[in-house]
DNA sequence: GAATAGCCAATGGTCAGACCATTGGCATAA
DNA sequence: TTATGCCAATGGTCTGACCATTGGCTATTC
């Protein structure tokens, strides 16, 4: 009785919440703390599980889940039979968990083109302003796979998905470069099932990437942003058709 | 050899790229696809882990390390003695994975914030062109939650959150929405640690949410994403301040 | 009859020991 | 020197057991 009114009027927060932390838990953030120390450095090597179990004094139980946390997590990298490593691009985490928020929904494809041009447009923009001379490079070198794949609509379908990818990467924003990814691997997978690449329809994708690269190179973010828009507008209008007639 | 100069030539695309799915992804990715296709709800108890055992073929192990995943994710919520169950609000469980520091670098926050800034732009854009009139009622009545909780920091920064998720929900793109709930919840978890909303940047804030509503109402799209624009803008003046000097 | 106390089955958390598949290095054979 | 094959180490999985917590059921009490 007393409590509750502490609790409700918020007077007494000496009041012990009352903390459980499981032993995974515990063990995850003496690791993470290890790692924020440097005293387990990128790309290092763990003690093997069975050591590490003495060492906490846990259970192997506990310090695997302790340990599949952090690989959920993106900050260690388990290889069979090798070991376990800290992972080099630490702090994958962000991405990984927005990469579910995406697989959790019903993925409608309209609603997928629609967040598509969005990250595509804006990707553009940012890239123009940001991007370094090895980006521009990057971009060009994928344009001139491109073209030589003129013919070959499989793999031009490949390079134009490295294309949009080398564009997003220049954006230096790696939250959106990866949004950006894992939106376009769902509507690659989508498109693959029937690809009707002609070959003319190959030619025009080609200029338009020409349009944006040169919108790009000489930094007209507002440019490169319609450029972008158009293109994908373009690209995706059978796909569009398609959804209408498509209603699962 | 030959297949190392296939490898090279690229041309023999069909050799398998060979992926390794351990057993917890597999259980991962399947109960992800059920609370996907809305098999299985938020709030709802899954079966007991002794149970799922059984119904995957696998053993305690396997399954428990799926479930510890999907708890890191956020996704699923367990509980001792009680049961296992789908998280209602997923982002509610961000903070505490937040506790694990060095997750959120400088640089990342200003990635988030850049994020943010384009989805809820954008989604200002479409909700004006969809939003139904019980999205406006709902808008409107967040609008006046929000004048009532003015000197109420902790409250208003609530509010506030339901004001952007709701003007999400009304562009009926919920892979958008479901985005931009995520990367809100992340800054919000940040902002929380150190809320320094002050009576008057909140009555700005007020201000700044009845223009957006203004223009949603009236469908003016060009005019909704601006607003919105420039309201994430000036909220976020401080948090950048603080990320240039919060260089840990 | 209602409230309380106590018990108990179900459940998640942990443990120990075992076996499997993969990997990389080392010793052996060519 | 190179190729082959073996083997120990390692992460991945399984089994069966025990513990602590929780919620509901039951019996007790007033």
């Amino acid at each position: 009785m007393s409590l509750d009114q502490a609790d409700q009027e918020g007077a007494a927060d000496a009041l012990k919440p009352i903390q459980r932390r499981s032993l995974s838990d515990e063990i995850v953030a003496q690791i993470v703390d290890l790692i924020a120390r440097d005293v387990l450095k990128p790309g290092e090597r763990l003690p093997a599980e069975r050591e590490l179990c003495k060492r906490f004094g846990v259970g192997r139980t506990s310090l695997r889940e302790a340990l599949r946390s952090l690989v959920v997590m993106g900050i260690l990298e388990g290889r069979v039979g090798e070991g376990t490593y800290v992972c080099r691009n630490s702090s994958k985490y962000l991405e990984r968990t927005l990469q579910w928020g995406l697989l959790l929904d019903t993925k409608k494809v309209q609603d997928l083109v629609e967040t598509r041009l969005m990250l595509e447009s804006q990707n553009a923009f940012l890239a123009a302003q940001r991007a370094t001379d090895q980006d521009l490079r990057d971009i060009a070198a994928t344009l001139d796979a491109l073209a030589a794949a003129l013919e070959r609509p499989e793999q031009f379908l490949e390079v134009d998905l490295t294309f949009h990818l080398t564009i997003a990467r220049a954006t230096q924003n790696t939250i959106l470069a990866n949004l950006l990814s894992t939106t376009r691997g769902y509507l690659q997978a989508w498109v693959k099932e029937s690809l009707g690449q002609s070959s003319q329809r190959a030619q025009l994708s080609l200029d338009e990437h020409r349009v944006i690269f040169a919108a790009l190179e000489t930094g007209r973010a507002e440019e490169a942003r319609d450029a972008m828009s158009r293109h994908i507008l373009s690209s995706s209008v059978d796909l569009q058709a398609r959804t209408l007639t498509d209603n699962s």
